[in-house]
Parts: C-alpha cells; sequence; structure tokens
DNA sequence: ATTGTTTGTAAATATAATATAAATAAATAA
DNA sequence: TTATTTATTTATATTATATTTACAAACAAT
C-alpha cells in the first residue's frame, strides 16, 4: 500500500515542521503550504487523502479556506487552532470541518485523529442506503432501526436525529448545526431539545446508556457518532 | 437471456463514464442522458429495465424528472444524490424512487442495489398471481383474500390498499405515497380515507385490531407492512 | 470546598397524530 | 326505482410524540 498524502496548510515554518517530521517517520507524505491561497491551489492540483488547516492564518482567511475547499473537497479536514478560540472551532466545525485539534496538542493524540479520518476516508466510501456498524443496522429507504436484527422502534425525530448522526459518522456536529437540520432555522437555541432526544436515542440503541459508546459528547461543542 | 438496459440521467460526465465503465464490464447495456429533459424522451422511446437518477439535475429538479417518470414508467428508479437532507428521501420516496444512493458510492453497493431492484421487477411479473404470509393468503389475479383458507371479503379499495402495503412489505410507506397510488394525484392530502380503510383492513385481517401485527403504523410518516 | 456552567434524565404537560364509530353521499345492481 | 354496497365526511376518543419543567450529575474555574 502506498503512502497516504497529508497536506499542511500553515503559516508557522515550526508548526510545519513539527508535523513534517511526526508525520512523515509515521509513513505518511506529507506536503506543505504557508498560505490558504498555496494550499487551495495544491489541494486542488493534487488531492491529498486528508488536510490539516490552521484556522488561525494570518490574513483571517482559514475560514474562507475551508469553505472553498469544501465546495468540492470532501476527504477529511482536521482543523488546528488556539486554545481560546472556541468560536472559531466551533464556525469551522459547522463549515464541514471533520475534526478539531487545538494547540498545543500532543503528538500521540494527533497521530491519533490522523488515523481515524484516514480509515473512514477508506472504509465508508459507501454513504448509501443501508448502514451497518457492529451490531446497529439502519435502512434509510425502509426506514428501520435494528440492533442485534431485531427492530426498534423510533420515532420520526429520532430516526432523523439518528440519520443525521450517521451519515455524519466520526464527525463533530455542533449544536447549532443539529438543531438547525433536525427542527429547523430558529431553533438553533433550544438545546434541551437536543439533550432530550439524545438521551432517549442513547437508551434505545447503546449497550449501556451511562457509558455512551455511540453517540459521544463533545462539551461545549456538541456530539460526535463512532 | 439478453442483457439487461439501464438508463443514466446525469449531468456529471465523470459520473456516467464511470457508471458506463462498471455496468458494462457487469454485462448490463448503458444508455445515457446528460439532461432530464433528455432522459425522459429516451426513457419513453426505449423503456429501459432501471433507470439511474441524479436528484441533484441543473435544468429541472431531479424531482420533477422523478415526477414526470412514473407518471407512466413503472420498473425501478434508483436515485442518486449527493449527501442529503431526510426530507429529500421522504419526497424521493413520496415520488416513488424504488431506491437510494448517496454519492460517493461503492461500486459494489451500487451493483448489489441493481441486481436487487431488477430482481424485483422479474419476480414480480412472474408470481405476481399470489402472496402467502403466515395464515394471510393474497391472489392478485383472482383478487380474493384467504384468512386461515377462508375467503375475506374486501371491498376494492381495500384490496387495492392491501395488494400495495404486500408488495411493499417491510418498508414504510409515507401516507403521501399511499394516496397517490390508491386515490391519485389530487388526494395526496386526504389523509382520514386512508385512516379509515387501514382501520377497515386491520378490523378484516388482524388477529387483534387493537394490537396490530401486519399494518403497523408509523407515526407522522406513514405505514408499514410486515 | 464553593460556585457556576454544562449536560443528563425523569416526569408532567401540551400538542399533534391516529383510530374508530357512525352518519351521509354516491355508486352499483336487482 | 329501490335496495344494497361502498366511499366520503363528520365527530370524537385514544394514543403517540414533542415540548417544557424540574432537578440531578458531571465538570471546570476560582
Amino acid at each position: 500500500m502506498s503512502k497516504a498524502e497529508i497536506l499542511i496548510i500553515d503559516d508557522e515554518p515550526q508548526i510545519r515542521k513539527l508535523l513534517e517530521i511526526n508525520l512523515e517517520s509515521n509513513g505518511y507524505k506529507v506536503w506543505q503550504a504557508a498560505t490558504g491561497k498555496e494550499g487551495v491551489i495544491m489541494a486542488a492540483n493534487h488531492p491529498p487523502e486528508l488536510i490539516l488547516l490552521d484556522i488561525g492564518l494570518p490574513d483571517k482567511s482559514g475560514h474562507e479556506i475551508l469553505k472553498e475547499l469544501r465546495a468540492w473537497y470532501n476527504k477529511s479536514i482536521i482543523i488546528l487552532s488556539v486554545q481560546s478560540s472556541e468560536t472559531d472551532i466551533i464556525s469551522a466545525l459547522d463549515n464541514g470541518a471533520t475534526d478539531y485539534l487545538t494547540k498545543p496538542f500532543r503528538t500521540g493524540e494527533l497521530l491519533a485523529r490522523i488515523r481515524s479520518c484516514i480509515r473512514r476516508n477508506n472504509s465508508d466510501e459507501d454513504k448509501s442506503s443501508c448502514f451497518t456498524s457492529g451490531d446497529l443496522n439502519i435502512d434509510f429507504v425502509a426506514r428501520t432501526v435494528k440492533k442485534n436484527n431485531t427492530i426498534i422502534k423510533l420515532t420520526s425525530t429520532e430516526f432523523n436525529l439518528l440519520s443525521l448522526f450517521v451519515r455524519n459518522e466520526g464527525r463533530v456536529l455542533t449544536h447549532q448545526f443539529i438543531l438547525k437540520e433536525i427542527w429547523g432555522v430558529g431553533y438553533q437555541t433550544e438545546s434541551q431539545y437536543l439533550r432530550v432526544f439524545v438521551a432517549q436515542l442513547r437508551k434505545k440503541i447503546e449497550e449501556n446508556p451511562n457509558q455512551p459508546q455511540l453517540i459521544i459528547t463533545e462539551s461545549g461543542v456538541g456530539y460526535r457518532f463512532t
């Protein structure tokens, strides 16, 4: 199997160097861009398996670059950001970022996230009318959910919410984003709805609702389905 | 047996090419249309065994084309779409889509779905004479229904409704879809008809009409026959 | 520890959807 | 035509689901 290619878009040379060393020593082929503009061109000419994008680029263009990339690039984009900018992170996730890491980051964690994203790229090309993972099976057309081959009865809203999670497996979905998708614009502040329905879903699909394995809480940000 | 013919309606040349290569190498005869208009004309001139329809067409929306096709075309239509919302899927099902695939899809998955649809097309014609499940037996030609080998008298509408359920065993049929199929376009809002007839059917075919085992209610969506 | 903030959960209430009987209208057959 | 069946409409009971409330638990910051 050939090396997976990763594109780094970051203006700080030290960070690029640090990433380069770590990634190359773990068998990845690394491309680098110091500006957003350069990064978009490189990605277009030679689409990488994954993009690491610094959201705090000097010309404040990180968000713009993300949107530009997401117009056509459908593999994973991991956002790098400083700790302070939580609103930046949320806005990036709303615009289609796959995951995020706050600087300074442990390289172990970075590598784990990258592995997980790349695995997903390869294994999960089929976002089709059926989804199976472990003992959970969802048929979007028949609108059925099965756990251990027995049908679980979900209400319409519960099913819609689960579908949204499953179709975005591995991605962090912000509260706002979920509320907008399921309840519509105007409900973005009703986080309590979400909590109630997440609890109900967990009760129905998790092995142990107290220690959820499928619907993971990303505190302060949203939820992630794995 | 001659090659099954498949019509692709998609504006993206790359997708058409990809599908063409995969389908032809699997023994299908492939026709292509780049616009919805063109697709409808091709389908009319030479009805294929199955249609692959991109729901995100530029000229008319795919939903319009789907409606136009379903006015007369009664074989399988598989919808292709980029990741889309629950309401899109529901709307496609309302308008008679057979199945649904989200891009990007694994070709293995696509081929499996196509085989299943074509099998269904053929077996529908073959064994359309009767259906048996548990102690219920339906003869579509004689238009008779038996429960425990004794004939049950159904009115024409009741029989049509039951046939529709049986032919779509296991999948949710939306209110809209059922109303359109049984009463025709223009009756899609008359949900009360449906409730009355479902109650009557249950009274006639269910062991215990208060706890239906055959015609299951999917609140807010429709009904499912199991 | 203390406080504030976020998240989880059960239960109460409100709202919406569905079921059913029964009345009327329409269609069909004798 | 009248009798009979079937479809549609109306009215109301019943059930399912969504929303709100209240409070507990987890967590972070001071």
